[in-house]
DNA sequence: AACAGCCGCAACCGCCGTATA
DNA sequence: CTATACGGCGGTTGCGGCTGT
């Protein structure tokens, strides 16, 4: 009962998208919208599976998106979310205007994840063990293999594309990005910065907080962010949607703060 | 300068839930 | 009720730039 494949991967271009790509698509969807994922490559002249058309507007062209520089106050916010989500990358990128889910879980895996395996703390969801080491970076491969590995690569590329006749002129190192985003003012304020934490300073005077998971037990974060209970610590944050349906204006005082967070997150368990 | 290994992140893959015929 | 289409999500891969030797 196997589904059909999105799309036939015959025939059609895969890697970095190009500037004339990235154009009829953001074109199309301009004058006809999102949606009808299946068949929008074809109408918009795309040789592009349709699901790949999505993630990259998704992604990438949609207006809006900001990309890179995520401050210590989204990263708060995100090992905040993670800590009571766990990897619902989409539901913390959902707290996080202009960020996509993508950005999100490559910023956790790559920044994050370090941080507090050096920090000495087990993340909840912690990825799981990597399946066979197919990845280069897992084995201390043999380099000559590796190397002849990529040139086939790059000559099965190269033959795809030939098939693909003209529009080589921008292949396939055009990638296109949109400009770096300027940092958004910061929302959040607060008063213990990830990185304090993780430089393992303990200067601060909150207690240490135990996040709550969704599991229902208590764990993962034995350090000082902030406490869902009387100790109360960290900064008020002045004003930000936290869960969906859930408009959280918070007020500045810091108690009430944090019962509203824990009346949200109540609430968040009974919708699960 | 050349090479090897590491790292970040864009893109892909496969699965799942929902809608629809 | 079943099969299929579709959108969405999380996990994983691998390209290409960076850094160290």
């Amino acid at each position: 009962m196997g589904r059909s494949p999105c799309c036939s991967k015959v025939g059609l271009r895969r890697g970095p998208w190009s500037t004339k790509e990235d154009t009829l698509l953001t074109n199309y969807i301009e004058q006809h919208g999102e949606g009808q994922w299946r068949s929008l490559p074809k109408k918009a002249g795309l040789l592009r599976c349709g699901k790949s058309c999505r993630l990259r507007w998704m992604n990438y062209l949609r207006p809006g998106i900001k990309r890179g520089n995520i401050g210590p106050d989204e990263e708060d916010l995100i090992i905040r979310l993670h800590s009571l989500l766990g990897n619902r990358w989409s539901l913390i990128a959902g707290r996080l205007p202009g960020r996509t889910d993508n950005e999100i879980k490559n910023y956790w895996n790559t920044h994050l994840l370090k941080k507090l395996k050096t920090a000495g703390i087990q993340p909840k969801d912690y990825p799981k063990q990597q399946k066979e080491p197919k990845s280069k970076k897992s084995t201390v491969s043999e380099p000559n293999a590796k190397q002849k590995k990529k040139k086939q690569k790059k000559k099965i590329n190269q033959e795809q594309e030939q098939v693909q006749v003209q529009e080589q002129e921008e292949l396939p190192k055009t990638t296109v990005y949109l400009p770096k985003p300027i940092r958004v003012s910061s929302v959040f304020s607060r008063s213990n910065s990830v990185d304090s934490l993780f430089s393992g300073s303990s200067s601060n005077d909150c207690d240490v907080g135990k996040y709550a998971t969704l599991d229902g037990t208590a764990s993962y974060l034995d350090w000082p962010l902030f406490e869902l209970g009387d100790g109360v610590c960290g900064e008020s944050h002045q004003e930000f949607e936290f869960l969906d349906g859930f408009d959280m204006s918070l007020p500045h005082s810091e108690s009430s703060n944090m019962l509203v967070l824990e009346q949200v997150y109540d609430e968040y368990l009974q919708l699960l």
